[in-house]
DNA sequence: GCTTTGACATAGCGATCCCTATCTGAATAG
DNA sequence: CTATTCAGATAGGGATCGCTATGTCAAAGC
């Protein structure tokens, strides 16, 4: 039995162990607590306290209040729309079992995962008004979003889309479609039924198929 | 030259008249405010100093920080989503022109406006976090999203649209894909060009048009 | 024209905030 | 075993916050 090498297995702590440890819980705290009352709204003691720590510990981890934000923001970026990519991976068939999963992902996060989306909000919010953490948000989207758009291409390239109609643009209208409609069912979940997304993304898809793109010339492919 | 009878022109403004008056300057001041910094990041005294009242005034005309800023969310909820509906009906082809509209009207607000998606964003977030307003905030949605249901309905119709697909859905998809796309925009403007709204409701209302609603059987269509 | 009213200004109170200076005790080094 | 280091706890300072008590002066009532 192998127990000390590889494996930081059971044993006590050591310093940076531990340190490291404290951290991660009060990132996840943190998480919560600015979810939960806003950037200006959370108090430091409150996140100290959520993760068991004092105010001390916070401050021998983090700068400042907006240092641990922007950590958050930098690197806790789990955008679902990664997983989105991934159910549409795990469905080649491209239209029906696909949607049907993506609406039960999107009826998850928004009643399920309750922080997030006011956590992304929030981080919004924060990059709107300090331009200068504008290119972390755009960043951190990025891989998620590529994710999301080779999926995208492969679906469009096997069912000969036109052209001249980018993954790019429908990974962004995808996404786009899916936090708003993630935010509206907070506001009003009868107006988000289940089956609401797969609706909207198989409409999508068939009028890309269709070939809706440019309006000029009125082509009908073979 | 008429000068006293009807209009109230240039006249001393009466009590009433100048406390309405006041009342309404800091609604506006704290529009602004709200939307730069944040609910709980705005002061009352930079409220009142833009608004070139003091304090005291504010205090004269609202009960509280949090009163101010309900009465904002109440009844200045000016949704966009009904100019998009507007826009709509003064284009009746249905596709052309009117998509064209809409994303020139969705890059106004989302480069020009550029105080309404943060001051949306702190509507909700509060919303969210105090489910007491969620009934006020579905309210204000109510009268312009029929407006744009209305529109859409007769759209539909007149395409001979399947008559599964209700208009109040698509009328839930088209909203959430407008706020999703001008939060985008604030990110990363590149990734939404000025035509990508129009050409997603071109796709999404062909692909309507073409039918793709029912879910159940195995798809791949004529 | 005098009195009353009330819109708005001013000053300050109590609470809370972020952050730091200082201390403690356990993990490391020798 | 002793000395050192450092993660984390504690206490408090300086600033800001929402809000109120009080004052002032012009419009409204007689």
């Amino acid at each position: 039995m192998n127990a000390e090498s590889a494996a930081p297995a059971r044993r006590r702590l050591s310093r940076a162990e531990a340190k490291a440890r404290t951290r991660s819980l009060l990132l996840d705290a943190a998480a919560r607590v600015f979810a939960r009352k806003g950037f200006t709204g959370a108090s430091v003691e409150e996140i100290a306290e959520a993760a068991g720590f004092s105010i001390g510990a916070l401050y021998s981890n983090f700068g400042s209040k907006e240092a641990l934000f922007l950590e958050l923001l930098a690197d806790r970026h789990t955008d679902r729309i990664a997983e989105a990519a991934q159910a549409l991976e795990r469905h080649p068939s491209g239209t029906g079992e696909a949607a049907a999963e993506l609406s039960r992902l999107l009826i998850a996060v928004a009643d399920k995962d309750t922080d997030f989306a006011p956590l992304q909000a929030e981080f919004w919010l924060y990059a709107v008004r300090n331009p200068e953490v504008l290119d972390t948000m755009a960043a951190n989207q990025r891989a998620p979003r590529h994710a999301l758009e080779q999926v995208i291409s492969t679906s469009l390239t096997r069912h000969d889309a036109p052209a001249d109609v980018s993954a790019e643009a429908v990974a962004t209208v995808v996404a786009a479609l899916f936090g708003g409609l993630v935010r509206q069912r907070r506001i009003d979940p009868a107006s988000v039924p289940e089956e609401l997304f797969g609706d909207a993304l198989r409409w999508l898809f068939t009028g890309i198929r269709t070939g809706a793109a440019a309006p000029s010339d009125t082509d009908d492919t073979a």
